[in-house]
DNA sequence: TCTGAAATTATACACTTGATTAATTAGCGT
DNA sequence: ACGCTAATTAATCAAGTGTATAATTTCAGA
Protein backbone atom coordinates (compact mmCIF):
# COMPACT_ATOMS: atom_id res chain seq x y z
CA UNK A 1 0.00 0.00 0.00
CA UNK A 2 2.89 2.18 0.46
CA UNK A 3 3.74 4.54 -2.63
CA UNK A 4 7.04 3.99 -4.83
CA UNK A 5 10.22 5.94 -3.58
CA UNK A 6 11.38 8.85 -5.54
CA UNK A 7 14.60 11.22 -6.25
CA UNK A 8 13.79 14.66 -7.01
CA UNK A 9 15.66 15.39 -10.04
CA UNK A 10 16.79 18.68 -11.63
CA UNK A 11 14.52 19.70 -14.28
CA UNK A 12 17.42 19.93 -17.10
CA UNK A 13 18.28 16.28 -15.98
CA UNK A 14 14.58 14.96 -16.00
CA UNK A 15 13.96 16.70 -19.58
CA UNK A 16 17.12 14.73 -20.52
CA UNK A 17 16.20 11.28 -19.10
CA UNK A 18 12.89 11.58 -20.66
CA UNK A 19 14.25 12.65 -24.01
CA UNK A 20 16.39 9.55 -23.69
CA UNK A 21 14.03 7.46 -23.10
CA UNK A 22 11.38 8.52 -25.81
CA UNK A 23 15.05 8.07 -28.47
CA UNK A 24 15.07 4.56 -26.50
CA UNK A 25 11.28 3.45 -27.41
CA UNK A 26 11.42 4.99 -30.65
CA UNK A 27 14.38 3.19 -31.98
CA UNK A 28 12.96 -0.48 -30.79
CA UNK A 29 9.49 -0.34 -31.07
CA UNK A 30 8.99 2.14 -33.69
CA UNK A 31 7.46 5.53 -33.28
CA UNK A 32 4.14 3.93 -32.52
CA UNK A 33 5.76 2.57 -29.87
CA UNK A 34 6.77 5.06 -28.23
CA UNK A 35 4.08 5.71 -25.80
CA UNK A 36 3.66 8.21 -22.85
CA UNK A 37 3.58 5.18 -20.74
CA UNK A 38 6.57 3.63 -22.53
CA UNK A 39 8.83 6.16 -22.00
CA UNK A 40 8.03 6.79 -18.90
CA UNK A 41 8.79 3.31 -17.74
CA UNK A 42 11.99 3.38 -19.39
CA UNK A 43 12.82 6.63 -17.48
CA UNK A 44 12.22 5.29 -14.55
CA UNK A 45 9.27 7.36 -14.00
CA UNK A 46 5.35 7.56 -13.45
CA UNK A 47 3.61 8.77 -16.73
CA UNK A 48 2.06 11.93 -14.99
CA UNK A 49 5.24 13.30 -14.96
CA UNK A 50 5.87 13.11 -18.50
CA UNK A 51 3.36 16.52 -18.35
CA UNK A 52 5.74 18.41 -15.62
CA UNK A 53 8.08 18.76 -18.20
CA UNK A 54 6.70 18.61 -21.47
CA UNK A 55 3.45 20.50 -22.35
CA UNK A 56 2.17 17.79 -24.89
CA UNK A 57 3.56 14.28 -25.97
CA UNK A 58 4.04 15.81 -29.18
CA UNK A 59 6.23 18.89 -27.44
CA UNK A 60 8.22 15.39 -25.90
CA UNK A 61 8.76 14.24 -29.60
CA UNK A 62 9.33 17.45 -31.02
CA UNK A 63 12.24 17.76 -28.49
CA UNK A 64 13.53 13.97 -28.81
CA UNK A 65 13.77 15.06 -32.51
CA UNK A 66 15.78 18.34 -31.99
CA UNK A 67 18.24 16.75 -30.02
CA UNK A 68 18.30 13.96 -32.12
CA UNK A 69 19.30 15.75 -35.02
CA UNK A 70 21.23 18.11 -33.02
CA UNK A 71 23.83 15.09 -31.68
CA UNK A 72 23.61 13.41 -35.37
CA UNK A 73 24.86 16.81 -36.84
CA UNK A 74 27.18 17.32 -33.80
CA UNK A 75 28.93 13.77 -34.36
CA UNK A 76 29.41 14.09 -37.53
CA UNK A 77 31.03 17.70 -37.15
CA UNK A 78 33.25 16.41 -34.84
CA UNK A 79 35.10 13.79 -37.20
CA UNK A 80 36.28 17.10 -39.13
CA UNK A 81 39.18 17.72 -37.16
CA UNK A 82 40.93 20.65 -37.37
CA UNK A 83 43.56 20.47 -40.01
CA UNK A 84 42.94 21.96 -43.81
CA UNK A 85 39.49 22.65 -45.32
CA UNK A 86 40.90 19.64 -47.48
CA UNK A 87 41.05 16.86 -44.50
CA UNK A 88 38.26 18.54 -42.71
CA UNK A 89 36.20 17.70 -45.37
CA UNK A 90 37.55 13.69 -45.66
CA UNK A 91 36.56 13.50 -41.86
CA UNK A 92 32.92 14.66 -42.21
CA UNK A 93 32.67 11.87 -45.38
CA UNK A 94 34.45 9.19 -42.77
CA UNK A 95 32.38 10.59 -40.21
CA UNK A 96 29.21 9.90 -41.69
CA UNK A 97 29.74 6.54 -43.23
CA UNK A 98 31.13 4.86 -39.84
CA UNK A 99 29.66 4.65 -36.51
CA UNK A 100 28.21 5.96 -34.60
CA UNK A 101 26.43 8.23 -37.11
CA UNK A 102 26.10 5.33 -39.90
CA UNK A 103 24.09 2.89 -37.43
CA UNK A 104 21.18 1.22 -37.31
CA UNK A 105 19.51 2.64 -34.68
CA UNK A 106 20.02 6.17 -35.69
CA UNK A 107 18.69 5.40 -38.95
CA UNK A 108 15.96 3.47 -37.40
CA UNK A 109 15.02 6.77 -35.66
CA UNK A 110 15.76 9.22 -38.70
CA UNK A 111 13.71 7.22 -40.48
CA UNK A 112 10.68 7.26 -37.68
CA UNK A 113 10.97 10.81 -37.46
CA UNK A 114 11.53 11.41 -41.33
CA UNK A 115 8.02 10.12 -41.75
CA UNK A 116 6.28 12.49 -39.61
CA UNK A 117 7.97 15.43 -41.28
CA UNK A 118 5.05 15.94 -44.28
CA UNK A 119 1.70 15.78 -41.93
CA UNK A 120 3.37 18.07 -38.78
CA UNK A 121 4.09 20.98 -39.37
CA UNK A 122 6.32 21.21 -35.74
CA UNK A 123 8.70 18.49 -36.86
CA UNK A 124 8.61 19.61 -40.52
CA UNK A 125 10.17 23.06 -39.03
CA UNK A 126 12.88 20.97 -37.07
CA UNK A 127 13.75 19.04 -40.10
CA UNK A 128 13.90 21.94 -42.37
CA UNK A 129 16.42 23.50 -39.55
CA UNK A 130 18.47 20.46 -39.41
CA UNK A 131 19.22 20.09 -43.48
CA UNK A 132 20.00 23.41 -43.42
CA UNK A 133 22.70 23.28 -41.13
CA UNK A 134 23.82 19.95 -43.11
CA UNK A 135 24.20 21.75 -45.94
CA UNK A 136 25.78 24.31 -45.10
CA UNK A 137 28.33 22.55 -43.43
CA UNK A 138 28.98 20.64 -46.61
CA UNK A 139 29.00 23.77 -48.89
CA UNK A 140 31.33 25.73 -46.72
CA UNK A 141 33.94 23.03 -46.40
CA UNK A 142 33.82 22.70 -50.17
CA UNK A 143 34.56 26.01 -50.96
CA UNK A 144 37.35 26.11 -48.56
CA UNK A 145 38.73 23.22 -49.82
CA UNK A 146 38.26 23.85 -53.07
CA UNK A 147 40.11 27.51 -52.80
CA UNK A 148 42.52 26.25 -50.66
CA UNK A 149 43.60 24.03 -54.01
CA UNK A 150 43.27 27.38 -55.85
CA UNK A 151 40.39 26.20 -57.69
CA UNK A 152 37.68 28.49 -56.28
CA UNK A 153 34.40 28.00 -57.39
CA UNK A 154 31.54 30.03 -58.53
CA UNK A 155 28.36 30.30 -55.89
CA UNK A 156 26.08 28.45 -58.45
CA UNK A 157 28.58 25.55 -58.90
CA UNK A 158 29.11 25.50 -54.98
CA UNK A 159 25.39 24.65 -54.62
CA UNK A 160 25.73 22.31 -57.38
CA UNK A 161 28.60 20.46 -55.38
CA UNK A 162 26.56 20.85 -52.09
CA UNK A 163 23.13 19.29 -53.36
CA UNK A 164 25.44 16.40 -55.45
CA UNK A 165 27.45 15.93 -52.24
CA UNK A 166 25.46 16.09 -49.62
CA UNK A 167 22.55 13.77 -51.53
CA UNK A 168 25.99 11.39 -52.02
CA UNK A 169 26.15 10.90 -48.12
CA UNK A 170 23.01 10.83 -47.45
CA UNK A 171 22.06 8.00 -50.14
CA UNK A 172 25.46 6.19 -48.50
CA UNK A 173 24.46 6.99 -45.16
CA UNK A 174 21.32 5.09 -45.26
CA UNK A 175 22.58 2.58 -47.57
CA UNK A 176 25.14 1.67 -44.89
CA UNK A 177 23.19 2.03 -41.49
CA UNK A 178 20.36 -0.09 -43.35
CA UNK A 179 23.11 -2.78 -43.92
CA UNK A 180 21.10 -5.08 -44.72
CA UNK A 181 23.82 -6.36 -47.17
CA UNK A 182 27.70 -7.42 -46.01
CA UNK A 183 28.53 -3.90 -45.89
CA UNK A 184 30.92 -5.29 -43.45
CA UNK A 185 33.18 -6.81 -46.17
CA UNK A 186 33.23 -3.66 -48.08
CA UNK A 187 35.63 -0.16 -47.40
CA UNK A 188 32.93 1.60 -46.99
CA UNK A 189 35.29 4.90 -46.37
CA UNK A 190 37.15 4.45 -49.27
CA UNK A 191 34.52 3.92 -51.91
CA UNK A 192 32.48 7.34 -49.55
CA UNK A 193 35.94 9.19 -50.24
CA UNK A 194 36.56 7.88 -54.00
CA UNK A 195 33.61 8.96 -55.27
CA UNK A 196 33.15 12.51 -53.97
CA UNK A 197 36.78 13.28 -54.61
CA UNK A 198 35.68 11.99 -58.27
CA UNK A 199 32.47 14.44 -57.84
CA UNK A 200 34.54 17.41 -56.94
CA UNK A 201 37.49 16.44 -59.84
CA UNK A 202 40.47 15.55 -57.00
CA UNK A 203 42.35 12.83 -57.75
CA UNK A 204 41.18 9.92 -55.14
CA UNK A 205 44.41 8.80 -54.24
CA UNK A 206 45.65 11.75 -53.01
CA UNK A 207 42.19 12.77 -51.47
CA UNK A 208 42.64 9.72 -49.55
CA UNK A 209 45.60 10.46 -47.71
CA UNK A 210 43.80 12.89 -45.54
CA UNK B 1 -34.04 3.97 -40.47
CA UNK B 2 -32.77 2.50 -44.03
CA UNK B 3 -29.40 1.07 -44.53
CA UNK B 4 -27.22 2.86 -46.84
CA UNK B 5 -26.69 1.42 -50.47
CA UNK B 6 -23.71 -0.27 -51.39
CA UNK B 7 -22.51 -2.58 -53.92
CA UNK B 8 -20.92 -5.69 -54.66
CA UNK B 9 -17.50 -5.23 -56.08
CA UNK B 10 -14.89 -8.24 -57.04
CA UNK B 11 -12.26 -9.06 -55.05
CA UNK B 12 -9.71 -7.10 -56.74
CA UNK B 13 -11.42 -4.06 -57.22
CA UNK B 14 -11.77 -4.02 -53.82
CA UNK B 15 -8.37 -4.94 -52.79
CA UNK B 16 -7.16 -2.45 -54.74
CA UNK B 17 -9.45 0.78 -53.73
CA UNK B 18 -8.49 -0.32 -49.76
CA UNK B 19 -4.89 -0.21 -50.54
CA UNK B 20 -5.56 2.99 -52.71
CA UNK B 21 -7.54 4.65 -49.38
CA UNK B 22 -4.55 3.57 -47.10
CA UNK B 23 -1.99 5.00 -49.34
CA UNK B 24 -4.04 8.42 -49.69
CA UNK B 25 -4.37 8.45 -45.71
CA UNK B 26 -0.93 7.63 -45.12
CA UNK B 27 0.30 10.70 -47.65
CA UNK B 28 -2.06 13.62 -45.54
CA UNK B 29 -2.47 12.18 -42.41
CA UNK B 30 0.68 10.35 -41.83
CA UNK B 31 1.40 6.21 -40.79
CA UNK B 32 -1.08 7.08 -37.20
CA UNK B 33 -4.20 8.67 -39.32
CA UNK B 34 -4.15 5.38 -41.30
CA UNK B 35 -6.85 4.69 -39.13
CA UNK B 36 -9.23 1.56 -39.95
CA UNK B 37 -12.01 3.99 -40.05
CA UNK B 38 -10.34 6.47 -42.19
CA UNK B 39 -8.91 4.30 -44.96
CA UNK B 40 -12.74 2.65 -44.91
CA UNK B 41 -14.51 6.00 -45.28
CA UNK B 42 -12.02 6.75 -48.18
CA UNK B 43 -12.41 3.78 -49.68
CA UNK B 44 -16.17 4.78 -49.47
CA UNK B 45 -16.51 1.67 -47.51
CA UNK B 46 -17.69 0.40 -43.57
CA UNK B 47 -14.99 -0.12 -41.57
CA UNK B 48 -15.85 -4.09 -41.07
CA UNK B 49 -15.38 -4.99 -44.39
CA UNK B 50 -11.69 -4.64 -44.61
CA UNK B 51 -11.55 -7.69 -42.21
CA UNK B 52 -13.32 -9.29 -45.24
CA UNK B 53 -10.22 -8.64 -47.51
CA UNK B 54 -7.28 -8.57 -45.06
CA UNK B 55 -6.76 -10.42 -42.08
CA UNK B 56 -4.92 -7.31 -40.20
CA UNK B 57 -4.55 -3.93 -40.33
CA UNK B 58 -1.34 -4.67 -40.40
CA UNK B 59 -1.51 -6.99 -43.77
CA UNK B 60 -3.45 -4.28 -44.98
CA UNK B 61 -0.64 -1.77 -44.61
CA UNK B 62 1.50 -4.55 -45.60
CA UNK B 63 0.18 -4.79 -48.89
CA UNK B 64 -0.36 -1.14 -49.06
CA UNK B 65 3.85 -1.10 -49.09
CA UNK B 66 4.15 -3.78 -51.56
CA UNK B 67 2.24 -2.43 -54.05
CA UNK B 68 3.80 1.06 -53.66
CA UNK B 69 7.14 -0.09 -53.80
CA UNK B 70 6.20 -2.10 -56.71
CA UNK B 71 5.07 0.98 -58.54
CA UNK B 72 7.72 2.99 -57.95
CA UNK B 73 10.14 0.91 -59.00
CA UNK B 74 7.93 0.03 -62.06
CA UNK B 75 7.89 3.78 -62.98
CA UNK B 76 11.14 4.88 -62.72
CA UNK B 77 11.83 1.11 -64.84
CA UNK B 78 9.15 2.76 -67.68
CA UNK B 79 11.41 5.77 -67.61
CA UNK B 80 14.25 3.33 -69.30
CA UNK B 81 12.94 3.42 -72.76
CA UNK B 82 14.25 0.59 -75.33
CA UNK B 83 17.38 2.14 -76.83
CA UNK B 84 20.96 1.41 -75.89
CA UNK B 85 22.15 0.46 -72.71
CA UNK B 86 23.63 4.08 -71.94
CA UNK B 87 20.23 5.48 -72.55
CA UNK B 88 17.94 3.30 -70.81
CA UNK B 89 20.26 4.59 -68.00
CA UNK B 90 20.21 7.82 -68.56
CA UNK B 91 16.20 7.54 -69.20
CA UNK B 92 16.18 5.70 -65.42
CA UNK B 93 18.14 8.87 -63.92
CA UNK B 94 15.69 11.20 -65.53
CA UNK B 95 12.71 9.28 -64.32
CA UNK B 96 14.40 9.04 -60.88
CA UNK B 97 14.81 12.71 -60.34
CA UNK B 98 11.36 13.65 -62.28
CA UNK B 99 7.74 13.46 -61.26
CA UNK B 100 5.95 11.56 -60.50
CA UNK B 101 8.73 9.29 -58.86
CA UNK B 102 10.18 12.31 -57.21
CA UNK B 103 7.61 14.02 -55.74
CA UNK B 104 6.26 15.36 -52.33
CA UNK B 105 3.54 12.54 -51.90
CA UNK B 106 5.48 9.56 -53.09
CA UNK B 107 8.15 10.71 -50.74
CA UNK B 108 6.02 11.44 -47.65
CA UNK B 109 4.59 7.67 -48.12
CA UNK B 110 8.08 5.96 -48.36
CA UNK B 111 9.08 8.36 -45.11
CA UNK B 112 6.18 6.66 -43.22
CA UNK B 113 6.95 3.43 -44.44
CA UNK B 114 11.12 3.05 -43.68
CA UNK B 115 10.02 4.40 -40.20
CA UNK B 116 8.27 0.96 -39.46
CA UNK B 117 10.89 -1.04 -41.49
CA UNK B 118 13.31 -1.59 -38.16
CA UNK B 119 10.63 -2.44 -35.67
CA UNK B 120 8.68 -4.74 -37.77
CA UNK B 121 9.63 -7.65 -39.85
CA UNK B 122 6.83 -8.19 -42.06
CA UNK B 123 7.64 -4.73 -43.62
CA UNK B 124 11.76 -5.45 -43.13
CA UNK B 125 11.17 -8.44 -45.75
CA UNK B 126 9.27 -6.06 -48.09
CA UNK B 127 11.77 -3.34 -47.64
CA UNK B 128 14.75 -5.87 -48.82
CA UNK B 129 12.96 -7.05 -51.71
CA UNK B 130 12.24 -3.36 -53.27
CA UNK B 131 15.82 -2.62 -52.48
CA UNK B 132 17.41 -5.30 -53.80
CA UNK B 133 14.98 -5.00 -57.13
CA UNK B 134 16.67 -1.30 -57.50
CA UNK B 135 20.06 -1.69 -57.02
CA UNK B 136 19.92 -5.18 -59.62
CA UNK B 137 17.84 -2.73 -61.98
CA UNK B 138 21.24 -0.29 -61.64
CA UNK B 139 23.88 -2.40 -61.49
CA UNK B 140 22.48 -4.16 -64.96
CA UNK B 141 22.42 -1.10 -66.60
CA UNK B 142 25.90 -0.19 -65.43
CA UNK B 143 27.15 -3.18 -66.34
CA UNK B 144 25.19 -3.61 -70.14
CA UNK B 145 26.34 0.65 -70.51
CA UNK B 146 30.45 -0.04 -69.65
CA UNK B 147 29.83 -3.01 -71.80
CA UNK B 148 28.75 -1.30 -74.76
CA UNK B 149 31.27 1.45 -74.07
CA UNK B 150 33.78 -1.25 -74.74
CA UNK B 151 35.05 -0.53 -70.96
CA UNK B 152 33.79 -3.52 -69.43
CA UNK B 153 33.85 -3.69 -65.48
CA UNK B 154 34.72 -6.38 -63.17
CA UNK B 155 32.06 -7.26 -60.83
CA UNK B 156 33.60 -5.71 -57.96
CA UNK B 157 33.78 -2.83 -59.83
CA UNK B 158 30.12 -3.29 -60.80
CA UNK B 159 28.67 -3.93 -57.18
CA UNK B 160 30.97 -0.73 -56.04
CA UNK B 161 29.26 1.33 -58.72
CA UNK B 162 26.05 -0.03 -58.03
CA UNK B 163 26.38 1.07 -54.69
CA UNK B 164 27.09 5.01 -54.97
CA UNK B 165 25.03 5.33 -58.39
CA UNK B 166 22.57 3.82 -55.62
CA UNK B 167 23.30 6.43 -53.29
CA UNK B 168 23.77 9.11 -54.90
CA UNK B 169 20.40 8.26 -56.78
CA UNK B 170 18.33 8.12 -53.40
CA UNK B 171 19.84 11.13 -52.42
CA UNK B 172 18.85 13.01 -54.88
CA UNK B 173 15.91 11.53 -55.09
CA UNK B 174 14.91 12.42 -51.57
CA UNK B 175 16.75 16.14 -51.77
CA UNK B 176 14.46 16.68 -54.56
CA UNK B 177 11.11 14.90 -53.14
CA UNK B 178 11.72 17.15 -49.87
CA UNK B 179 12.10 19.96 -52.28
CA UNK B 180 11.97 22.96 -49.23
CA UNK B 181 14.07 24.52 -51.53
CA UNK B 182 13.36 25.81 -54.36
CA UNK B 183 14.40 23.39 -56.76
CA UNK B 184 12.14 24.38 -59.75
CA UNK B 185 15.00 26.86 -60.38
CA UNK B 186 17.30 24.14 -61.03
CA UNK B 187 18.26 21.81 -63.48
CA UNK B 188 17.85 19.02 -61.36
CA UNK B 189 18.00 16.08 -64.43
CA UNK B 190 21.23 17.95 -65.65
CA UNK B 191 22.77 17.84 -62.25
CA UNK B 192 21.78 13.91 -62.04
CA UNK B 193 22.77 13.16 -65.36
CA UNK B 194 26.42 15.18 -64.74
CA UNK B 195 27.26 13.53 -61.40
CA UNK B 196 26.17 10.42 -62.76
CA UNK B 197 28.46 10.35 -65.45
CA UNK B 198 31.42 11.80 -63.73
CA UNK B 199 30.77 8.86 -61.23
CA UNK B 200 31.40 6.38 -64.00
CA UNK B 201 33.69 8.62 -65.99
CA UNK B 202 31.88 9.44 -68.77
CA UNK B 203 32.21 12.50 -70.51
CA UNK B 204 28.95 14.43 -68.93
CA UNK B 205 28.27 16.30 -72.23
CA UNK B 206 27.66 13.31 -73.83
CA UNK B 207 25.96 11.20 -71.35
CA UNK B 208 23.50 14.39 -71.60
CA UNK B 209 22.42 13.63 -75.06
CA UNK B 210 21.63 10.16 -74.52
C1' DT C 1 13.73 19.55 13.91
C1' DC C 2 9.97 21.34 11.50
C1' DT C 3 7.47 23.32 7.85
C1' DG C 4 6.15 24.59 3.31
C1' DA C 5 6.83 24.47 -1.52
C1' DA C 6 8.01 21.62 -5.29
C1' DA C 7 8.31 17.15 -7.31
C1' DT C 8 6.33 12.84 -7.98
C1' DT C 9 2.83 9.28 -7.71
C1' DA C 10 -1.71 7.32 -8.07
C1' DT C 11 -6.06 7.20 -9.93
C1' DA C 12 -9.41 8.12 -13.02
C1' DC C 13 -11.62 9.86 -17.33
C1' DA C 14 -12.93 10.43 -22.01
C1' DC C 15 -11.70 9.03 -26.36
C1' DT C 16 -9.82 6.31 -30.17
C1' DT C 17 -8.24 2.16 -31.80
C1' DG C 18 -8.52 -2.62 -34.04
C1' DA C 19 -11.37 -6.39 -33.81
C1' DT C 20 -15.74 -9.29 -33.54
C1' DT C 21 -20.37 -10.73 -34.65
C1' DA C 22 -25.11 -10.71 -36.02
C1' DA C 23 -28.30 -8.64 -39.09
C1' DT C 24 -29.19 -7.10 -43.67
C1' DT C 25 -28.74 -6.53 -48.49
C1' DA C 26 -27.29 -7.26 -53.36
C1' DG C 27 -27.16 -9.81 -57.35
C1' DC C 28 -26.09 -14.19 -59.72
C1' DG C 29 -27.73 -18.74 -61.12
C1' DT C 30 -31.67 -21.25 -61.97
C1' DA D 1 -39.22 -14.32 -60.67
C1' DC D 2 -37.01 -16.12 -56.91
C1' DG D 3 -34.14 -18.06 -53.60
C1' DC D 4 -29.43 -18.61 -52.02
C1' DT D 5 -24.88 -17.32 -51.27
C1' DA D 6 -21.69 -13.98 -50.58
C1' DA D 7 -20.83 -9.22 -49.69
C1' DT D 8 -21.65 -5.45 -46.85
C1' DT D 9 -23.41 -2.86 -42.96
C1' DA D 10 -24.32 -1.82 -38.18
C1' DA D 11 -23.46 -2.15 -33.59
C1' DT D 12 -20.58 -3.43 -29.99
C1' DC D 13 -16.41 -4.76 -27.23
C1' DA D 14 -12.12 -4.77 -24.81
C1' DA D 15 -7.71 -2.70 -24.77
C1' DG D 16 -4.77 1.09 -25.02
C1' DT D 17 -4.12 6.06 -25.63
C1' DG D 18 -3.16 10.97 -23.96
C1' DT D 19 -4.64 13.90 -20.43
C1' DA D 20 -6.24 15.84 -15.99
C1' DT D 21 -6.18 16.20 -11.05
C1' DA D 22 -5.88 15.20 -6.28
C1' DA D 23 -3.15 12.86 -2.87
C1' DT D 24 1.38 11.98 -1.28
C1' DT D 25 6.26 12.36 -0.64
C1' DT D 26 10.76 14.54 -0.83
C1' DC D 27 13.94 17.89 0.57
C1' DA D 28 15.79 22.55 1.12
C1' DG D 29 15.68 26.36 4.26
C1' DA D 30 14.55 28.44 8.74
Amino acid sequence: MTRRAFHHQPEAVRQHDLIAATLDSIAELGLAGATVREVAYRAGVTPGLIRRYFDNKEKLVAAAYRTFISDLIAMAAAGCGDGSALSRLAGLIRASVTAPVADGRTLSIWAAFIGTVHSDPLMAETHREGYQAFRDLIERLVREAMAERGQPVSPAEQRRLGIVLNALLDGLWIEISMGGDDFAEIDVVRIALDSVATVLGIDPAEFREE
